[in-house]
DNA sequence: ACCTGAACACCGTTCAAGT
DNA sequence: ACCTGAACACCGTTCAAGT
């Protein structure tokens, strides 16, 4: 079976679920795909260009992102996210090193671009953007503490859809009252 | 001079600024200060439990965080993470490891319970944090980026102080609205 | 064109042994 | 009590050489 870059992507989206990100090297993809460590920087220029292509296959599971609703449609993206571990972790990486490539995170922007004037419409996106992907790290980050047994979850159990969805309709609520009475913006 | 818990975390410190996160091992500490690398395991137990006490050091600068506004608060936090390099990751990962161990981020909810009812009041301090934090990391993953000139500043300059600001008062604005009009809260 | 073998310059962590 | 020396089991990346 020819090596491929798409293989590749497959085995680290498969090492991801299995190892996590801290397991993630590649090293263990060539020792999975049976190559050698180098055999993977013939089709792929560094570690880095992986968790991009990564990050858009761990999304690609939100192709079908709700397009009416914006709270919908941050919900859509949780879940696409909550299917691999540490997976806003590399989207976040992702999105600073590539900004603009991922499909969903565009989508949200469109969204809140018909309910505000730019910049206020980009703002708006980056602030909900940010939130998601802040959340789920946070919920992650402890979802692998919890794992490797180093932490337990007594002290408030934080990561629940419940606060992730305040948060969601804080922010839209927000950012629609700024629309309306942009005098409680902040001062420029 | 007598190796102590305070001057290793001084050192990670010091080469958290010249280095950066991807630069900052306990060898290379170790070799600032002048010991071998296992002499830092008498005085901590672990990388992560550093990362912890390198969090504490970094927000130690908004001990003086403001006490009367939300928003002002919030910059402070963002003023103290932008002193050093990656900060917004370890403290973000700090969180997760030992939360509500992080002094500054504690007052903020103070602030919030102030204004409105249990659970949301914490869900609200949540969502401040997690949007300040996840703005702070990704403006400072394109600061390494950049650094590290594998990404040129052209397409948009996103870490901007308006928009932080911008999101800021977004979510205060929405949290409050939702503490007048509890009704578009998201069903549960 | 595609991959191997082997190396380079690193990691975090442990632990016997020294002082 | 505190630290060294040396090792263990890893990393990402490069690159001549093979096919």
């Amino acid at each position: 079976m020819a090596l491929t870059r798409d293989r590749i992507v497959d085995a680290a989206h498969a090492a991801l679920r299995e190892y996590g990100l801290s397991g993630l090297s590649m090293r263990r993809i060539a020792q999975d795909l049976g190559v050698a460590p180098g055999a993977i920087y013939y089709h792929i220029a560094s570690k880095q260009e992986l968790l991009v292509a990564l990050a858009e296959r761990i999304l690609g599971d939100a192709e079908s992102i709700c397009t009416s609703d914006a709270a919908q449609a941050a919900s859509d993206v949780r879940d696409a996210l909550l299917r691999a571990r540490n997976s806003a972790e590399i989207v976040s990486f992702a999105q600073a090193y590539r900004p603009g490539t991922l499909a969903p995170l565009r989508e949200l922007q469109t969204q809140l671009a018909a309910l505000l004037p730019e910049p206020e419409a980009k703002w708006a996106a980056q602030t909900l953007i940010q939130y998601v992907l802040g959340f789920v790290a946070e919920e992650q980050n402890r979802d692998e503490l919890l794992r490797a047994g180093v932490v337990s979850d007594r002290p408030e159990p934080i990561g629940s859809a419940e606060a992730f969805h305040f948060g969601v309709a804080a922010i839209l609520a927000g950012v629609g009252a700024m629309a309306d009475q942009p005098e409680i913006a902040p001062e420029r």
